[in-house]
DNA sequence: CGCTATACATCATATCACGAAGTATCCACT
DNA sequence: AGTGGATACTTCGTGATATGATGTATAGCG
């Protein structure tokens, strides 16, 4: 996919993978790959970018002498999520105008 | 909009709006207003980065004293619109991903 | 004569995805 | 015991890019 595209459906994605319950990084990236491919490096700047904006909490977890880092959604994350949703009429409405053919003439 | 995801919408957008006829600058931000809002600044930018990828070509011409510079897309802006819409399916994969339910204990 | 719209251009800045490289543990295989 | 791969998180440098600010120049209106 258009990486410019990817740009703007990766954060609401990452929300959207720990929405219904919370997860760690790994586990994330394994979850998102059926629809959008991200590196660990992206992730975690995209994680860490979240817990700045208040979108997701984290909470560390010993895991076989590995640390886990669990994130959890909060109510600003599940509004970005709510925005997205309000947003989608406005890219419905781009899609037309740039698939629309401008038959009659060509 | 977020402009993340108008970072991806961009050059698709512009390109669609000189799709069925040559346009010039002015009118392209005119044209594109009512979906995106974009500045001066922004879209000659974008104009420059398709005519270098050979998405568009440059004619220019005296209109009133003032130089003014018509865009014709290319073969391979053309591509780049069919390029998107073949994406399509991706990001309305992501839509539903983004915005599925986990109903039923919750 | 000043203001606004038209029209294009350049620069500095801030954001951001990503590859590369690093640290550290556990397990399977030989 | 040693090797390699999977897990798990971190840091750094780079390139792409949207945008505000600013500048130049003309036409037309009051």
């Amino acid at each position: 996919m258009d990486i410019q595209l990817k740009r703007g459906l990766l954060d609401v994605c990452v929300l959207a993978a720990i929405k219904s319950k919370d997860s760690y990084g790994y586990q994330i990236i394994k979850d998102m790959k059926p629809y959008l491919d991200l590196s660990e490096s992206t992730l975690y700047t995209i994680l860490k970018r979240l817990e700045t904006a208040n979108m997701l909490t984290v909470r560390s977890v010993e895991h076989g002498g590995r640390l886990r880092k669990y994130y959890h959604i909060t109510g600003a994350g599940l509004k970005r999520i709510e925005d997205f949703k309000d947003e989608w009429g406005e890219i419905l409405s781009i899609y037309r105008f740039v698939t629309k053919e401008d038959d009659g003439n060509e």
